[in-house]
DNA sequence: TCATCCAGTTAACAACTGTTCTCTGGAATT
DNA sequence: AATTCCAGAGAACAGTTGTTAACTGGATGA
């Protein structure tokens, strides 16, 4: 049973989506750390003081932009890892996933992108925290795998983590190609494929 | 035959490294793009107009600590990929090198890391194009090695570029543990030694 | 119905920003 | 020795910033 919101706590809610929704199209072209607070406000089309009704700092609002950005992704990466099929693919869906999300949430991406390394350390700190859970569901989903029989788990956790770099690169390189044309798009998908490919590879005759 | 500076000219470029400098360690806490031209000055010590002199602007400074962080790295990744000895010692060798150059010279690894999806755009570019060139080097040694037989040039290229991508992530994972125990540090060692190892693997049975 | 709550407003603060123009004094050139 | 050059200084500009305090008025709960 959903709990229906009151008027009051509707409108602050939408008010805070408002939010979220300014601040992450400012930072297509800057950074977080860069990002004045009156700036969003303008934005948003409400007085300077407003924002400290919804966030203490702007570093408060990048930590749930990262919540927004990375928190509804995971039931999607743990499907993707999982889904049957053999290995060229499972590859193939995954690069077309990837591909796919980028062009629905490009602001997502170049966020997350942009601040994993970014100036502001709460932030950082919890994109670090998301990796570190996707890493451990791609891990869980590929023990269940028969091919990972013999493996430790250091070696599980090295290979997801392989895998979810591999997955950042490779939107960031669908970002980059968001406004070329088809070719370069084909291109990028092209050498995802290839690089996945390549680490298939290795994983099958990893304990040689 | 060098030749030698004149005064004016050799205080110039003190005063433009001293810019340098002052940037990349204002740098460590904040972004780019937020960096301020007064706040650089200040770190100096010169007056605000001085700045002028140097640099167009702080994106143009940005671009100017690129050249600095990479340009001398070129003929380090070349002897490091080209290195004599079996798989394996390559590999170690690598990563130490990695490890030490971090060492040595923190706020470059973080600036690079930061600013490869930063929120200035010619800074951004600079940083591409250099990592093109390092990816070429490398390709162009990969070239060179007998394991590379019946490799097509494209494929050459996305192993280089897995090589690049795989480097500076470990070098951003060295960073985050500069002040962590040495215990830490040697847990990035591994986890990056063996994830080089799993691509070497794939690279060998390549054409399978 | 009435008192309470609280998201958003208004006004004001000192501090800071990038950029301009003018000036200075020592190096470089003739 | 006289002239030109030019890195850096100084002062002033209109705008911007984050944060504070006291307020308003409609939703909320007694």
């Amino acid at each position: 049973m959903s709990h229906t919101l009151g008027i009051r706590q509707a409108q602050k809610q939408k008010t805070r989506q408002a939010f979220l929704d300014a601040a992450l199209a400012l930072l297509e072209e800057q950074s977080l750390s860069s990002l004045g607070l009156r700036e969003v406000t303008r934005a948003v089309g409400v007085a300077p003081t407003a924002f400290y009704r919804h966030f203490r700092s702007t570093a408060d609002l990048g930590v749930a932009l990262v919540d927004e950005a990375l928190g509804s992704l995971h039931p999607m990466v743990r499907t993707t890892v999982s889904t049957t099929g053999d290995s060229e693919e499972r590859i193939a869906r995954a690069v077309e996933l990837i591909a796919r999300h980028v062009d629905a949430y490009p602001a997502h991406v170049r966020f997350i992108a942009r601040e994993r390394h970014g100036g502001v350390q709460p932030v950082r700190e919890a994109i670090r925290a998301q990796l570190q859970r996707f890493a451990e569901e791609v891990k869980a989903e590929l023990a269940k795998d028969p091919e990972a029989a013999g493996w430790s788990d250091d070696d599980l956790l090295m290979l997801a983590h392989l895998y979810v770099d591999q997955m950042l690169i490779t939107a960031s390189l669908f970002l980059e190609a968001l406004e070329a044309p088809a070719q370069e798009r084909e291109r990028v998908a092209q050498l995802a494929t290839r690089q996945l490919r390549l680490i298939s590879i290795g994983r099958t005759h990893w304990p040689d």
